[in-house]
DNA sequence: TTAGATGCAAAGACTTTGCGCACTT
DNA sequence: AAGTGCGCAAAGTCTTTGCATCTAA
């Protein structure tokens, strides 16, 4: 299973695997990350990691997310018109984005098993479950949508 | 079904019908539209459309696109790094955006029919039949992969 | 020691907005 | 004639890059 989320001990071990220096800033944003439960955008991680760290820059955080994403530590997914947003790999699988209200709900990879399937047969396409991102309404907005239809 | 494509005079109808004026600009934006056979970012609906109407600006396109989404004939997705791409709502259904190369592959909507009734089984969800995306490996880029694992 | 990493600031890419004139209705 | 829509240019947001300095190994 690749369903278990990475450990800040093992994204350490990944710095170093590839010739990288373990620094503060990069513990930092590991912590960070690894306490998330949710996706955060460039802006949301930096200051979470200035919390711990003042003197790091916003600049500094996206060439280590950009440096983790070569790891394959995290991905980051562009969910709606606004920033992108990063999180470790493992940690979500998939994302339904609400178009009306702009809420993302996160939801295990096995919803995506026989879409997956499906385009491999189909097309031999290779569903990345790690990165995977919908769009439609949430059940909140459909219930609002029927209750008022014209506004 | 909702599976054809709208017509270019379906929409001037609709931009008449919602009180907005029917100008140069956004006839040619339509007409740019309808003749596309594939998503166009914002700045090739630009070019396309200042070759016929030479003096329509960048945004002028920006709010014409904005007009025409509000109306349901179009529909934007950010499929990659760079800058979203909008297309005819009815047009296309689905895309798969390889992570390697780059590429976009469009398929028919059904692909996702199975995928949609388990979201809103599940978890409430109304998928977007215009506007699902999904990342992962295309075809030739998984060939390549296996032939030459170690570059 | 020394090559990689960082902070700051400036540049870049994409998109939005303000204003006065032009064009549609 | 009245008011929307437009072009131009400037501003805004998110992200990347250059360079001198600092630091992990």
């Amino acid at each position: 299973m690749d369903t278990e989320k990475i450990t800040f001990d093992e994204i350490l071990t990944m710095i170093h695997g590839s010739g990288g220096r373990v620094t503060v800033a990069k513990r930092t944003v590991a912590e960070v990350l690894v306490e998330a439960d949710h996706h955060l955008t460039a802006d949301e991680i930096t200051h979470a990691v200035q919390q711990r760290a003042p003197d790091v820059g916003l600049s500094t955080i996206y060439r280590i997310l950009e440096e983790f994403e070569g790891l394959h530590v995290v991905i980051h997914a562009h969910l709606g018109h606004t920033a992108a947003v990063y999180h470790l790999v493992g940690a979500v699988h998939g994302h339904l984005v609400c178009g009306i209200c702009g809420e993302t709900k996160e939801i295990p990879a096995s919803a995506f098993d026989s879409l997956g399937r499906h385009l491999r047969t189909a097309y031999g396409f290779a569903l990345d479950r790690h990165h995977v991102a919908v769009s439609g309404t949430c059940e909140v907005c459909r219930e609002r949508d029927n209750e008022s239809p014209n506004p």
